[in-house]
DNA sequence: ATTGTTATAGAAAACGTTTTCGTTCGCGCG
DNA sequence: CGCGCGAACGAAAACGTTTTCTATAACAAT
């Protein structure tokens, strides 16, 4: 098809083809201006038919931009997270004519080496970072990419949030609700299982259930706050010691839905009926919670939507020397998934009729 | 704590600071020769003391590699495949100082528009490429890498088995298995529900679980094969369509794990105990099947290992001109999961003692 | 008409490597 | 003693861009 020799058509075959120099093409590729329109119209028309595209690394290696967008990911859970904050920045990316380096940092126990990370930090030339929780509140982390001047965003942030541009959603007020609704059925004994410490999820999550306790007046006993930490398993561990409780909870809110799932199961295995006589409700509107028995009453965040608007605001900055200071920030909302996992509280029966 | 400038250390001054010249440095670095052994341990020493870090784009620019591999991949059912396949490839990347570059392709349909594919294998320098199924096996795609040159490995290709190095997992022989383990718990109504078409793990698992049911002089009634897609609602609805057959059958094989917590669903939902009225089994050993109820009997498949094993091997055949020509194959084991889902046929019961 | 200003466009430097091609030097061999 | 040869290393070209600097032309303002 392509009459050209082995590699790839570069700006010099552009330029000698429109009978112009090479600093003109680059001028009329970066910024449509720099060219006359008729030499610019020219060029665009060669460009097309020749099915010209620039070469990244040398346009890396001179100019400022490298066109790679970093997202610094700490699997904690499944791989839910991940897989939409991919899908979303990708989205991004793909608009501006950006790559995406996804680094999923591996660690025994909680946290990956400060030293790994910055390595990392500094591997690849990255025109920018995306942080996602809990690395978003990892001050080393912080700390080395600050160091190497690169600009980046955090998804979801715990602290610190006049550091940096960030993504978020009103997770207190999601959970404060989704607390409220169980109320509603008439749930008195709500129990929440919490995520692992330090998580911002976790954090807010577990401030929006209280705050909607102490707004109905009941003050939570300590016995009705499970220690879980995102993952399934933990969410059965908790329910089962939850439900061993005397009176039990009739509710049990689930820090996010792999917990739920888990609690779910736990439910099932003591024979426990759902939603008849335990309530489950979870967070995150994740792919199980659509095929667990019953169907997870859940919260849906919309996290591609996040990672999509961090990845435009990172990109959308690129050119401002002082990105940094200039905190932006952008609150995504979240919606209350009704399913069949949470109903009446069973005590509600007695009142009846 | 760094003396330096602003931006990193460049060959040049570890060139001044060794007192030699920055073509004696680049050789150390890149093959140990070529330098007297006192020049070379005073290089490594600057370069260790100095921190250097080789700048990618330039390296890409002047030599053959770009120090990037690319991994394809289309969603189909959950992030689990994705994730894991990422952590492996992630993995070997790392040890090798490659970097790895994953694109989600979103398709409305089945498959994604092949000029999508085209422009994307076009859009960045990758040394190499990664295929995950069903892409292993879209031909506009293959037919667009052999154009552009670039060597390439296919994780578990269902044909063509000839045209690139490719790594496998025998997932009929497991589906073999994974039958005749069902068939020894005594039971004889083994349903199977089936992936989407021309995906290779569904033409394998199936035909694995017929060889083994024609093995024993079962026929099997197509009513007994359901028609899935791999995502969770499919084995659902899969599931209550053969819980309604007149007999119904003791056993249910998902062809994956998202179909079989499906399958857990829905017989939840028709309060069929398992696994004392129905087997429930799955394939992938996907993070849903531990915190299920049942937990769920599975096949493990070493996802990551795979993804490790092909970027190893494309690695590894870089200097090799004919890379795709020698064709070579790498099998991993599977391994089997039993957990709960599945006992002893219920018409057993009957024939004990 | 002269000067200043602006738009257009080319020449060339710079980016940080790898690699090719020499040059120098020491040394074995005739 | 002279010659050739290999090892060690430096000079410089090349990779494909962006960007700065400069030159020219066109045109407005004096």
């Amino acid at each position: 098809m392509d009459k050209s020799g082995d590699k790839g058509v570069s700006i010099k075959d552009i330029a000698r083809e429109a009978g112009v120099s090479i600093a003109t093409v680059s001028r009329v590729l970066n910024r449509g201006e720099g060219a006359g329109p008729e030499v610019r119209s020219r060029v665009l028309e060669i460009v097309e038919r020749l099915g010209y595209r620039p070469n990244v690394s040398a346009r890396a290696l001179s100019g400022r931009r490298n066109y790679l967008i970093g997202v610094l990911f700490l699997r904690l859970g499944g791989y839910h997270y991940l897989g939409e904050v991919q899908l979303g920045a990708t989205r991004a990316c793909r608009r501006a004519g950006y790559h995406l380096l996804v680094e999923q940092i591996e660690s025994a126990d909680g946290m990956p080496s400060p030293e790994a990370l910055a390595a990392f930090v500094r591997s690849a030339a990255f025109d920018g970072l995306i942080l996602t929780p809990p690395l978003s509140d990892d001050s080393h982390l912080l700390a080395a990419i600050e160091d190497a001047a690169i600009p980046y965003v955090r998804l979801a942030p715990n602290s610190d949030e006049a550091r940096s541009p960030y993504v978020w959603m009103d997770d207190q007020e999601a959970a404060r609700e989704q607390t409220l609704a169980l109320w509603d059925l008439g749930h008195r004994r709500i129990a929440y299982i919490d995520g692992p410490a330090g998580h911002r999820a976790a954090v807010r999550r577990k401030a929006g259930y209280l705050a909607a306790m102490a707004e109905r007046g009941v003050s939570v006993p300590s016995a009705w706050i499970a220690q879980g930490d995102f993952f399934g398993m933990s969410g059965f561990n908790a329910t089962e010691a939850l439900l061993a409780l005397e009176p039990a909870p009739t509710a049990i809110f689930a820090g996010n839905d792999e917990m739920a799932i888990g609690a779910l199961a736990a439910a099932a295995k003591h024979r426990v009926a759902v939603p008849e006589r335990l309530s489950v409700v979870g967070f995150d509107n994740a792919p199980g919670g659509e095929t667990s028995w019953p169907p997870l009453t859940t919260v849906h965040q919309p996290i591609a939507e996040m990672a999509e608007a961090a990845v435009d605001m990172l990109i959308g900055g690129f050119g401002d020397r002082r990105f940094r200071a200039r905190v932006q920030e952008r609150k995504l909302d979240y919606r209350l998934v009704r399913r069949q996992s949470a109903a009446r509280a069973p005590s509600d029966i007695h009142l009846a009729p």
